[in-house]
RNA sequence: CGGGGCGUAGCGCAGCGGAUAGCGCGCUUGGUUCGGGACCAAGAGGCCGGUGGUUCAAAUCCACUCGCCCCGACCA
């Protein structure tokens, strides 16, 4: 390096040649927070619904989330692999995903014709090399990981980088001969995920979670709080902590006096809010009525009026395949329109949310329009095959477990990990010789991360009114040096004398030589959130000492040059504390 | 898929009772500045999303279409 203002050494780090396409002005698309900011900062820019292209900054914060990622994997054994993304039809249709993944599922078809995905993720897969190539108990357990694109076709996508058709996922998945060594593998990536959000400075929430079109046994998930999330967490004081899709409350049954069965004219009165207007009663007074179909079977479901039916737990206790019956099929099954619907007479099975067990005094549909009934009393009236919980949670609710008032926070899936057992390896034939030489499936598990989603769940929770402040881990970079004016011969030799001490210490530094105003150059700074910020300007000079702003801590330093890197060296090590 | 909104310069927007397309920011050049989006001067930059129609004449009116964003998508 030779003359400090001239020279081009491209071992330097200068802003003035790097991307980063910062916006003045918030873009209209972006509404979510971490959208414009991440769009704002130059960190992301869409190609297409759904579809973003990563520039340096970004991918830089997404090369470091891996990095933790990759550690705390290997830490409990896991081994990376590189997976295609292309995926013939057969191995879908073998579990029989080639149908459940309906339109979420992007297919295409080659010169011959012959039907692929573009994988929306990859259990099959891999359990189809496993098939492949595991014969033994005593290979096991193996636990595999990748960090590659996934793609689904959303019903819509939204938010930025929260709900996207190509993402970027940690996906993992652990081969056990049993259910024990299944329970073992999940709780070491329960644990690895704790780390690894913890190392992210995440806040997050660890809860119970419903498996979806994975599978159907167990599964926990890593929520974050956030506005811009799609889920929702219900949390206890007691420690109590579930998605809004399987959280349980306590019932809070009514009581009301036994009656006989009366009918009651209620002109056009469909809602529940319409007839217990129209009555003059609570809407816990009503039971609605709501009829579903599954497999060609008529299912009745009964909750009470005020509350509302969690699908979710229909799936779990019914299958996937359950949905509720359209208006037509509703008139054909019981004779009358919905909304005057009631399960009295009813020959189907009926199903009643577990708040309804000895109900009295109830009100509901006649089966006849224009016309409800009063006095319904459910164990005398009504043949209810099963209570069940059906209803989802709501405001005001109390804990299942303790009884206190529960807490309902908007909520971002970060991660999600799910007991498998043998739907996978079963069809694709994945399995092992045992000790006693018999042959049996593998017993799996996956665990699937969202890197896009740290990154945009992180931009949030650290953003003040400027950009993001990402922890000194995952930053882009660690160190930016601000010139203020690089016409000034002295700021220059100095910054770049900082540069270098900087940078041979090991510190991720980018350098703004540009000729710009200050102002430009800190609020690009403030939008690329780079968490140790050195100023070279007119003050420090004169007082020779290094300006060291760190906002995170609030702190700024006047470091004698000398002192800089021991400096640094402590605030680094405050930062990963 | 239903509803709503929006497509005009790189970004944010105006123009939409038909005729020559405009503003701010950014960009280029020169100069002055330099600790929180500076100032002066001179410039460059547009198939007004696309197609078709109405008209002497269309960014503007009509039809279709494509794209993007938001809300919803069974809760009786």
């Amino acid at each position: 390096m030779t003359d400090p203002i001239f020279s081009v050494n491209i071992t330097v780090m200068r802003w003035s040649h790097s991307l980063i396409p910062t916006l003045r002005e918030n873009p209209k698309e972006a509404e979510v927070l971490s959208h414009r900011l991440l769009l704002r900062g130059g960190y992301i820019r869409p190609l297409a619904s759904g579809i973003y292209n990563l520039l340096p900054l970004g991918w830089r914060v997404i090369t470091r989330i891996s990095r933790i990622i990759r550690e705390e994997m290997d830490r409990i054994g896991g081994q990376e692999f590189y997976l295609s993304a292309l995926s013939p039809k057969e191995i879908w249709v073998k579990t029989g995903r080639w149908e459940d993944y309906g339109e979420l599922m992007f297919r295409l078809k080659d010169r011959k014709d012959r039907e692929y995905a573009l994988s929306p993720t990859h259990e099959e897969i891999v359990t189809q090399i496993a098939a492949k190539v595991i014969r033994s108990y005593r290979q096991l357990p193996q636990i595999w990981y990748q960090i590659q694109r996934k793609y689904r076709d959303e019903l819509r996508p939204r938010g930025g980088m929260v709900r996207i058709r190509e993402f970027l996922m940690k996906d993992s998945y652990s081969f056990d001969i049993d259910e024990e060594g299944l329970d073992r593998s999940f709780s070491l990536h329960r644990e690895a995920y704790q780390r690894i959000f913890d190392r992210c400075k995440i806040n997050y929430y660890l809860v119970e979670a419903s498996g979806g079109v994975m599978g159907e046994g167990e599964s926990e998930e890593f929520l974050a709080p956030s506005s811009s999330g799609e889920d929702f967490a219900v949390i206890c004081n007691c420690g109590y902590q579930a998605n809004l899709e399987v959280a349980q409350s306590a019932s809070e049954p009514k009581e009301y006096h036994d009656e006989p069965v009366v009918k009651v004219h209620t002109p056009e009165k469909r809602t529940v809010e319409e007839v217990a207007g129209f009555l003059g009663v609570e809407k816990t007074r009503l039971v609605k009525t709501m009829i579903y179909i599954r497999n060609g079977r008529t299912i009745v479901l009964l909750i009470r009026g005020d509350r509302e039916l969690n699908e979710e737990k229909l799936r779990r206790r019914f299958g996937l395949a359950i949905r509720p019956a359209s208006g037509d099929e509703i008139k054909k099954l019981v004779g009358v329109e919905a909304g005057f619907v009631g399960p009295l007479g009813l020959e189907y099975e009926i199903y009643a949310d577990l708040e309804l067990r000895g109900a009295r005094g109830m009100i509901t549909g006649a089966n006849e329009r224009n016309y409800h009934i009063r006095g319904l009393n459910l164990e005398r009236d009504v043949r209810v095959k099963e209570y069940l919980d059906l209803r989802r949670v709501g405001p005001g609710d109390h804990c299942i477990r303790c009884g206190q008032l529960l807490r309902i926070e908007p909520a971002m899936e970060l991660g999600h990990i799910f007991k498998l057992g043998i739907k996978y390896s079963g069809p694709l034939g994945a399995t092992v010789i045992d000790s006693n030489g018999k042959e049996r499936p593998i017993v799996m598990g996956s665990y699937g991360i969202g890197l896009g989603r740290i990154m945009a769940c992180l931009c949030e929770q650290t953003a003040d009114d400027d950009g993001p402040n990402w922890p000194l881990q995952l930053a882009p970079y660690e160190v930016s040096i601000i010139t203020i004016n690089t016409n000034d011969r002295p700021q220059m030799e100095t910054s770049e004398d900082v540069y270098n001490l900087c940078q041979k210490a090991g510190f991720a530094t980018i350098w703004d030589e540009r000729d710009e105003g200050p102002g430009v150059k800190f609020k690009d700074h403030d939008l690329a959130g780079i968490p140790i910020r050195i100023i070279i300007g007119p003050e420090g000079m004169k007082k020779e000492r290094i300006d060291v702003k760190v906002k995170l801590l609030n702190r700024r330093l006047l470091l004698r040059k000398e002192d800089l890197i021991s400096g640094l060296v402590e605030l680094k090590k405050e930062l990963s504390g």
